[in-house]
DNA sequence: ACTTGTGTTAAAGTGCACTTTGAGGTTTAG
DNA sequence: CTAAACCTCAAAGTGCACTTTAACACAAGT
């Protein structure tokens, strides 16, 4: 598979698969006898990892990091997984924020359809009540 | 309050106070006699909106239509609705490509726990595993 | 009087994650 | 034989969201 149809296949872009190369957070492709990159399933699924990890937030430094010491041999073990542990947490903390967010503006949208009418101020105190809540669901 | 106490007590920077004023995200600030600003619990409430939703990864231009609609008087509840929903629907995406992820480094911690002695083709087989069984859920 | 700590501004700089450009090489269709 | 459509690389450019810098102002403390 070239190039073009590996883009085609994962949604990144050409220039992106290069680029990803480049950064090691997919191993070396092999090259055709030209020197075109000839691309496998393995690296299908590396790309999709990395656009996973990408789509999630995790830095192109630290998604290195961890391919890093995912690719040594080595007994690397511990380190990995506390690198995991802790980009979860970061994960996990965002998706949190997120839940937040959506918590925040699904308040607000209700309340459009309640009373369309409401006026910035009433609509300043429900924002205000409504951090309140936040503030006590993390307590 | 002046800028420096703000920043404390929302743990956004007083630059980045400033640029928000400056890129209308939050509305302009009342200064004092001698041009500082001086920062009330509305403003407060509003650079903690801003922190949140950019938290939650709404961009700079997203959140100045959104509050530009917001903060009009006018009739613009329907087109403030819906662009509210788009970025509801663009948040619960994200929150879910999170998951997604999440899942995606439980699955592999807890093999790492189970047989720390897995060669890297095992685990690129279950990573493989891992990938289909996504793919189903989403189906 | 001077240092410290705060504030102001516009403009330039930074870091990240790509994206585009430019100059070239090969393969296939007409 | 040439044009289209792919590929290569390194390097420069882009856009976003800040951050830093520079030059100045003001108020309080020693």
């Amino acid at each position: 598979m070239n190039i073009k149809e590996a883009s085609e296949k994962t949604g990144v872009s050409s220039a992106t698969i290069r680029y990803y190369e480049k950064e090691s957070l997919i191993p070396t492709i092999d090259r055709s006898e030209v020197g075109n990159r000839e691309i496998d399933d393995r690296i299908i699924r590396r790309i999709n990892f990395v656009k996973q990890m990408r789509a999630a937030g995790m830095s192109i430094e630290n998604l290195r990091r961890y391919i890093e010491l995912f690719d040594d041999q080595e007994d690397t073990t511990k380190a990995e997984i506390s690198l995991l542990k802790e980009q979860m947490a970061a994960m996990e903390e965002k998706r949190d924020d997120l839940q937040a967010a959506i918590d925040h503006l699904h308040f607000k949208l209700d309340h459009f359809y309640d009373h369309v009418q409401s006026s910035e101020e009433e609509l300043r105190a429900l924002e205000r009540e409504h951090q309140d809540k936040i503030k006590h669901d993390k307590d």
